[in-house]
DNA sequence: GGTGATCCTGCAAAGGTTTGCAGTGAAGTA
DNA sequence: TACTTCACTGCAAACCTTTGCAGGATCACC
């Protein structure tokens, strides 16, 4: 439909002739087990053998066979990423990270995608669990308990969740939402909504209740609207019912919906920031391209990756699968301590939000509606806000 | 740095006993080949026995290595993904497209990332190579002869890269570039640049040979300004020097670059589109929430997708590799026949391109260079140009 | 020249699964 | 009853690699 086929002329197939270790050695008369040393050991032979073994292996094109190798040693060198959707911008600086930093171990990653969907979820990890050494589980939709059960297939570590006896490296987004909550109101806005993500999310339930404490602190008054699929389409859905609530800010669950918001405020004539603030979460690149530029709480995706990584790697050289060897049974109820990291997060002050309701008598002619507000706005916060990293 | 350990306290561990096929047989009396095949070709077995190997296997949480099964077989039932870049929203829409048409046959995607580094691009297959029963490689940077060199390796099957004796799915950049240029002489532009992309970018080749064509036929000055980073940064960096190149139009690499280069040139105080118009090509999801909304060629990813994810696995069900079984030798030089198929952009104008300076003159009110220009400009080409695909 | 240590290499088992072949028992046919 | 057919199951080799153990050679030392 719609493409034009080329086809070319059938062509001589190089035929993958798998070469293996035994053709190396023959090739090179020596046993089999001096070639695997060559790779696998290279100190235990002599150098003469070494590299003559090593010419051979290079000249019949030998790579180790991987999937054997895994099978004896117990060890794939692989990782496995799973990601709720790859096209949430959210992900790629975590997937890079953690990429880079498996690859300065010799560990190569594999990333899958699950649309949002747990049952996806569940079957990756049994799919990917036999050929990984651990897995990294992204924002998952799953239950806590189905989690907990898969970590007895494979070793697991968690983000962006909270799974007791599991390591979990966590955002701060509480803390964020905190920020971005006073922030709204130091700028004078008194009723300011919530959007609301998934609802199988840790993130999700963590916004809100740091949320609803921080207005209830501040004085204002927050409505809950959601759940939202975090996505752009989301955000904009939802516009509507923003305006009806008569809100004059909103904190969505990610910039992404926040985008979608603020289209789709723009489609009902709804101006941003002049009649309504948007806060977003995540500060992906995109948020510093739209018009106006979106405020938002940055998240530490990169550092998240890399630490998902190393804590993976420790866990897994910990563990005694390595051991197995000969007939060296595997040592059960291993007693393990697992750590939980939790990364902080910056309010970042961009264009999307502005002086509110009860600001505008106080400071009239402030801030005049501008439509070039490129400056960080108002009486609030400063650029950033930090606090203390909060042990849950 | 910044982000406090929460250890918790030292926890069981379920200690990944690693329940085989052994274990299965022992419970349920039978010989592990019939558990073997109770799993691999059901017909074979009594619906007794079967019912009672499945409940054993079932207790013991038993499910097949898919590594050793990989490793007698010559399937692994995986399928390797290497993208130049999974932070370009180019690429994911791809990648699920792939992997949804992977599932349905039962297979899995790997997905890498090579941060467009070719090295990093040929080690990767490597890697990947004994893991999977093919490779997908998207807009590759490495030469045309390593791929060839590589494919004797494991199948691979190329996007957005002619190779010959390679099978590859194509987008037709050239036919949509040619659309661009027109849509632009069109709007009365004469001097248009265009931003290549990466040198070795098989897409940016063939954009610029149908840009010159058209521009030449069109009577209109190309100006050729790159190789540029196919990222935002890439195309905000050049901004200063398409100004002083004095075009009224470009045509950019991708959109990721032409949105840059808006960035760049509203930074410069040059207004898009009324002084400058831009096109881009991909038809990301973004290209719709920028403002202006961006004019650009729209390329069928996903159905780029599934058609290198059908191609491969219908190579990989004509290769022997299945019938290796026991001593049966690997029949040597077969003769494959491999297609190309090329698949159709289109050009959806949106708010980024206005019109030129030609154009002016002869109506001079038309476009009054409104904030707003919410409706498709001006007198060229309709709202989608398609032409006929174009065997290479 | 005998003893021991040091290096290097070969042997063979193991890892979890598939599968051609052969064997078993029961059912069907003559 | 004897013979064939059939459905099912067991046996054992094979996939490719790693690795503990042991044997052989070389060398130093007493």
């Amino acid at each position: 439909m719609g493409h034009t086929h080329v086809t070319a002329a059938t062509s001589d197939e190089g035929a993958a002739v798998p070469v293996t270790i035994r053709d190396v050695a023959r090739a090179s008369g020596v046993h089999i087990s001096t070639v695997s040393r060559t790779f696998s050991a290279p100190h235990l032979v002599n150098p003469e053998t070494r590299v003559r073994v090593l010419a051979c292996a290079e000249d019949l094109g030998y790579r180790p066979n991987r999937a054997a190798r895994a099978l004896i040693t117990g060890r794939t060198h692989n990782i496995g990423l799973i990601i709720a959707d790859i096209a949430n911008p959210f992900f790629p600086p975590l997937i890079k990270a953690a990429e880079s930093q498996a690859r300065h171990r010799d560990y190569h990653v594999f990333v899958a995608d699950t649309n949002e969907d747990p049952t996806a979820e569940e079957e990756l990890v049994h799919a990917l669990a036999k050929q990984v050494d651990g897995v990294l589980l992204c924002s998952p939709r799953m239950s806590n308990s189905l989690i907990e059960q898969l970590s007895r297939e494979v070793p697991l570590v968690v983000v962006n969740r909270q799974v007791t006896g599991l390591p979990c490296v966590l955002m701060d987004v509480g803390q964020g939402a905190r920020a971005a909550i006073e922030h709204l109101i130091g700028l004078g806005h008194d009723r300011i909504a919530l959007l609301g993500g998934p609802r199988s999310s840790w993130t999700n339930r963590e916004m809100r209740r740091a949320a609803a404490t921080a207005a209830r602190a501040g004085g204002a008054e927050l409505t809950l609207l959601g759940p939202n699929a975090p996505t752009e389409t989301g955000g904009s859905a939802i516009a509507e019912q923003v305006r009806r609530s008569g809100v004059s800010a909103v904190l969505a669950y990610n910039d992404l919906m926040a985008i979608g918001l603020i289209e789709g405020l723009d489609a009902l004539g709804v101006r941003v920031p002049q009649e309504v603030s948007v806060v977003g979460v995540d500060d992906i690149a995109l948020s510093r391209l739209t018009r106006p530029k979106l405020t938002t709480v940055a998240t530490p995706t990169a550092a998240a990756g890399r630490t998902a990584v190393d804590m993976l790697l420790q866990q897994d050289s910990e563990s005694p699968r390595g051991a197995r060897g000969l007939g060296v049974g595997t040592a059960l109820g291993v007693r393990r301590t697992t750590a939980q990291v939790m990364l902080q997060t910056d309010l970042v002050i961009r264009d999307s939000t502005g002086p509110g309701p009860q600001a505008r008598p106080a400071r009239p002619l402030a801030a005049p509606l501008g439509p070039d507000p490129h400056c960080p706005a108002g009486p609030g916060t400063p650029t950033a806000a930090t606090g203390d990293a909060v042990a849950s």
